[in-house]
DNA sequence: TCCGTTCTAGAATATTCGCTT
DNA sequence: GAAGCGAATATTCTAGAACGG
């Protein structure tokens, strides 16, 4: 692989690296064992947690846990895609997990644009203060 | 050296000293082993942070620090190109850094023009306000 | 390493990992030729900025970046000792870049708990209307 | 005046840990 | 018990500010 089809033309696009590494990630045949599309496109799926921490994530971020690789899934806003077969008694034949965002779909990577990182609840708050209250304006500019 | 090319056509251009240095800096084949144009020509990459600091840096300004360097190219709107294989764990193969400018194109030297100097936001700021003030003529002559 | 020392009276320190490590890398005798006390121990030198990040740096943080391991002081609330003889004309015989905090003593390894991060400006002024307003416990409590 | 160099800080994302639901 | 989230620190890129020429 050469060049991100995002970052091809010289200016950066103001997706965040979490996003352009995990679709480079999902769409790279080289490691489509680990991790790759689901059948329709709509999620993609992560088979063997531990070989993809310890052998795929040093690749593209600063350490090796799953832990870490869900927590930012979940910062922007990717849930979980709960199987019907791994809730039951039986032991699933694979270990295999799968995630989905509504932005997220294979064939339209412009869409990646749209997805947003979160924001902690506090901070939103105390920004929607800010906005309400005209005499805070200098403090707004200037802190 | 006797004329600048850029000064050659009759009216004086006032490209600053840092902008026709680094043009110089990317052009020379001397150095291109550790700064050189990208293919396409729209960036500047940096090999070897270390050597480039050390060795060429002190030929043209008056410091051997990298971190004096990336702040005069912000200084003048540069941006660095965040490439995705770097930013893991594992070490990538060479040590790797690109810089772009909407206005800092191989073949285009004229162009070094457009590339302005930034000030402060707050005086950027200040400056937008007196011109649209029509009763500040006062205020603007003295400032 | 089992116990930190700083953990062994029966009090649990909370000292962030970038201090212990900063510690453990001024103390250790394997890289004094990098990075060492200064001879009245009130002060730390780094010699060789370009081996000492890319050698040192990675082996204890997940990055290979000066500028990345000065933030981190800065944001500690350590400053640069400037020494006379590296800002003149004739150039220093040795690559030394020298860091300093009040609570950063060779000898005095409890002191660290007094060397706190910095938070930003912002925040810390938010933080502060939330305390005195009395209207905002629930806020607070929830948020 | 504007530019250059240095040191420090802002701001956004990234990583880790522990709690909540 | 697992999924999701809050919060603190860590890393990166850019900007502020002071000073000198």
């Amino acid at each position: 692989m050469q060049d991100s089809p995002l970052a091809m033309d010289g200016y950066s696009s103001n997706v965040p690296a979490f996003l352009t590494k995990l679709w480079t990630l999902v769409e790279d045949p080289e490691t489509n064992h680990l991790i790759c599309w689901s059948l329709n496109g709509t999620s993609f799926h992560v088979f063997d947690q531990g070989r993809f921490a310890k052998e795929v994530l040093p690749k593209y971020f600063k350490h090796n846990n799953m832990a870490s690789f869900v927590r930012q899934l979940n910062m922007y806003g990717f849930r979980k895609v709960v199987n019907i077969e791994q809730g039951g008694l039986v032991k699933p034949e694979r270990d295999d997990t799968e995630f989905q965002h509504l932005y997220f779909l294979q064939g339209h990577e412009h869409l990646l644009e749209h997805i947003k990182r979160k924001v902690g609840d506090l901070i939103q708050f105390l920004f929607g203060q800010l906005q309400s209250n005209p005499g805070s304006a200098g403090i707004k500019r200037k802190l």
